[in-house]
DNA sequence: TCGAACTGCGGGATCGATCCCGCAACGGCT
DNA sequence: AGCCGTTGCGGGATCGATCCCGCAGTTCGA
């Protein structure tokens, strides 16, 4: 400011000119910002954040082992965006609750993650993307994603493509989405009157033994005739199980998946899948978080539309999946 | 730091008892400590910055396009992890060149990219993973991976299991891995005294487009009897590709990867790829970065050794069936 | 015994920006 | 002419931590 000042004003005239605040006349404040633009002049934020309080940052975690699903990545990246419009940096958390923010982004808290309570507990706002389960300190608003309505778009469109048994293949690591799509599927079974079929795979589990796995439920329970796995990637393994009891992926054994990535499109079928957004998704979280810091009141939870459902090889064959 | 003054004695007793420097005696310097902890006082890491001049954090770049790649996101958490270490943070940078950051990181810089050019001209140091190949200011230090070797012994190794007219599927996008790939290729393929044959896919091809280019390779190039893939996911568009054309991964073609993934591992046939540990390479990329910060001296260029490769049945089935 | 050196501690400046408040000049109104 | 309100601008404090430097008090050697 000093340098600005090098014009022939006070720091408190230059600030106000560059600022908009205070009163400086036209001539003033057209000749300080000249000389501010030609010297090339920009703001200390570290100052500015100083005075005012605040870190200008916002922060973000990732339950430790989900960060390699590309979900998660989309989403930092989208928040990222959202931040810089605000001028604003995105700080990305490593399992440390130390974070110097000033308020901090939640994606998919995991049931009894302690990191997860101590950011809570450290009095800074919260903006949790999906529900937290536990209870104690809470988040001051959360986003949540219709997935319920795609799952069940997903469980509509094995049945009409015939299928009278579905399994599902779930995951151990326990929060808000997969509970969702648990919940889902057993009240749509319900609805149709067929019993529920469960099954959970250990979180990480290796390309082999999801295959052997799901080899061996479909063994035990020849009539199955849909699969419908959660975490990304396990279809590839209900497509192995298929090929090895000699079942054809798309005709006598649908499958899919309630997370699309560059795996499901590229598999042979394709995978029918749900498409979330997570680029949108982080963004608006992001934005209600900042919405929150400008002191901009926000809804307690931002209710995000049904993601799309794209329909694949996996459960109608034969067409391609994008016109050529 | 008042907090810590109404124990008694000046800031500056305070500042110098808690931080170490400065002359204090014993006694004074526990009571303060004491004082400090049981009031729960954390020094405001802005005002620290502000009188010390930096920001407090590092940055990182990765080219937009690519960050979907989990690749990327297990990098940028490595860096965190590493930046969390000395007290930095680590700030996802989205395209925008304004990094309010005391250095970054670029990640597979890509050449022409304009944001690259602009935090190299920004006068902060900048690490870069992988070689920067455009003319201009550079970056202060590089942490190079010994991918060249990998793709060698990938390339050998189909060699090895017969072989004798491999493909390479490329990208569009330039940047220094993907020079080296194709060098690698190309000078083995020298000295094999096979013609090289380098297919470029165009960024972000989406599946049914890989499928019908690989297919049409293969038609083209029927004596083609292995493929090797570089993007991510691509090797599962020639598994598509073989499937339309009748031909058997891991029997009649063999498939590899440059990449490997949740994907590569969960295929059917599973693919053999190399395997780079991104994590790692992002902690030593950060860990550069804070060196230089530090003041410390650091070599131009830090070479991380061969990432392993994963050999898996598209190039060595379980169930031996007709030989090359 | 007196100066020098050393110890323990505090005053005030500093980093860069913001902002409250006060001062001078000027114009309008009675 | 005198008073008050407005305009334009600057002085100094402030955010929180660090650090140079100086001031007492003590010890020790000459």
């Amino acid at each position: 400011m000093d340098i600005a000042r090098a014009a022939g004003v006070s720091r408190t005239t230059a600030s106000a000119a560059l600022g908009g605040s205070g009163r400086v006349s036209a001539a003033t404040r057209d000749r300080v910002q000249a000389i501010a633009a030609q010297m090339g002049y920009v703001p200390n934020p570290t100052a500015r954040h100083l005075k005012a309080g605040r870190t200008g940052a916002i922060a973000i975690y990732v339950p430790n082992n989900l960060f390699g699903y590309p979900f998660y990545a989309e989403f930092a990246f989208g928040a990222a965006e959202a931040s810089r419009e605000d001028a604003f940096a995105l700080t990305l958390l490593s399992s440390g609750p130390v974070a110097h923010a000033d308020g901090i982004i939640v994606v998919d808290p995991v049931s009894g993650d302690r990191v997860v309570h101590e950011l809570l507990a450290s009095g800074r706002p919260v903006v949790a993307a999906e529900r937290y389960l536990d209870p104690g300190p809470q988040p001051v608003a959360t986003v949540q994603t219709e997935y319920g309505d795609a799952q069940r778009e997903l469980l509509d469109h094995l049945w009409d493509r015939g299928a009278r048994s579905v399994a599902l293949l779930s995951i151990s690591v326990d929060f808000s989405w997969k509970r969702l799509i648990e919940d889902v599927y057993r009240s749509w079974c319900e609805e149709r009157e067929i019993p529920p079929s469960i099954h959970v795979l250990e979180r990480g589990s290796e390309a082999d033994v999801v295959r052997r796995d799901v080899r061996a439920l479909l063994e035990a329970h020849p009539n199955v005739d849909a699969v419908a796995a959660m975490a990304d990637g396990t279809a590839l393994g209900v497509v192995a199980a298929a090929h090895d009891l000699g079942r054809t992926v798309g005709h006598d054994l649908l499958v899919c998946s309630s997370i699309d990535s560059l795996a499901m499109r590229f598999a042979t079928p394709a995978i029918t899948a749900m498409s979330a957004p997570p680029r949108e998704i982080g963004r608006d979280a992001a934005r209600v978080l900042l919405d929150i810091l400008h002191g901009r009141e926000v809804p307690p939870v931002l209710h995000r539309p049904k993601p799309p459902v794209v329909i694949r090889e996996s459960t109608v064959p034969h067409q391609p999946a994008t016109p050529l």
